[in-house]
DNA sequence: AGGAAAACTGGGGTTTCCCCCTGATTCGTC
DNA sequence: GACGAATCAGGGGGAAACCCCAGTTTTCCT
């Protein structure tokens, strides 16, 4: 019997998941979360086998939430469920700590595959996106780890606030910091990212899933 | 009996539902879409009951295959699923032609209401969004129709602009006009908007599908 | 343990661009 | 003619972007 917590911000796919995961009688749903925070608390206290994590969630993201239940040391598997394909998405991931990535667009079958594969120890990638990590394997020199990842934590802080639509003066207040350190932490990750505009800025932070669109 | 098509683009949301519907005996998944186009063709060959519709699908969104649908004089009722709560979305969406307006984060019980009220002739709003069009019913003078619908096509092609990362002039350029004439458009749209920062901006022709993220 | 590297912090100054303000002219439509 | 849309203009305040620099702390590697 493999025991089970879906976080999802969304009640009705939240909903939809138990369906589909309770229609194996091995798996059993043992709590749901509707946010990163409250995800990371059931885990901790429950300990499921699995975690089926959506990314995109209110207060604390699925990634960052993954992130903290392997600071604790959790040993429950984590496989996040995401809308995005995009390269920068599954190596956060996966850097994160969690063991799979399922995409959206996939069937139930393949959930119940991902699950299967996490709790053997594997991991699980989506088809759609096993491409793409090996072409980032196959080619490391393109430019490195393609952004978001070579961003420091502070710098994805200010990106995140920059494409919430907060000035410098306003992030510096938020992040109780000087204006200038929010001028360098803008000026390095523009260098390092090689976006030099706002409108960039937002529409990568968007596809990198920091912010709603 | 009532025979619904379901469109959304994520498979598994899609499997998801068709579950939830299903387990009302009297509902019936006659066809699903991964995206608007299709939608509009499924729907216009089995001419369902109801048409459960996500927003957010390629090719075409849930919103333009709606219209297109009442254009095409299609007397399916169309039910949008959403996961924004903005006040925005709602009006675009009500005067597209849908019947009802369901978020994400409900439950499927909701889900089975709002299709027995579309299939009645009523309205079906979900309970966070009805004090929205309360409220935007009781200030007709904050506005109007909030959206995109407002600019101009001279100005919804600055705007595009902008979102694309192009600076004022690059725009004037692009336009063959003078930099002068693209801060006119870009002042008026914004102030039409009610948006003053590009970053909101962005996200504004984002969502709009003017751009891609 | 010790040192190197990176990250975080802060400052000064310059240039460019954005944003808003007030105007104006032309054109087509109602 | 009235109106809206599109075009153009000047000027001023402010923010952003880029340049230089440097002190402190944290992290990482040997």
């Amino acid at each position: 019997m493999v025991s089970i917590v879906v976080a999802d911000d969304h009640k009705i796919v939240r909903e939809g998941l138990i369906r589909l995961l309770e229609a194996r009688e091995d798996f059993t749903v043992i709590g749901e979360a509707s946010n990163g925070e409250e995800a990371v608390a059931m885990v901790l206290e429950r300990r499921p086998d699995v975690v089926l994590m959506d990314i995109n969630m209110p207060r604390l993201s699925g990634i960052d939430a993954t992130r903290q239940l392997g600071k604790a040391g959790c040993t429950s598997k984590i496989l996040v469920l995401s809308m995005h394909e995009s390269r920068a998405y599954v190596e956060e991931v996966l850097r994160a700590g969690a063991s799979g990535y399922v995409v959206k667009n996939s069937a139930s079958k393949d959930v119940h595959n991902a699950i299967d594969a996490v709790r053997s120890g594997a991991s699980y990638l989506s088809p759609a996106i096993t491409q793409q990590v090996v072409d980032a394997i196959a080619r490391p020199g393109d430019g490195g780890p393609s952004g978001i990842s070579m961003l420091t934590d502070r710098e994805r802080e200010v990106l995140k606030l920059i494409a919430e639509g907060l000035s410098s003066k306003e992030i510096a207040s938020e992040l109780g910091v000087s204006l200038k350190t929010v001028d360098s932490h803008r000026s390095n990750l523009m260098e390092k990212l090689d976006i030099h505009k706002v409108s960039g800025l937002v529409r990568f932070a968007i596809r990198a899933g920091m912010v709603e669109a």
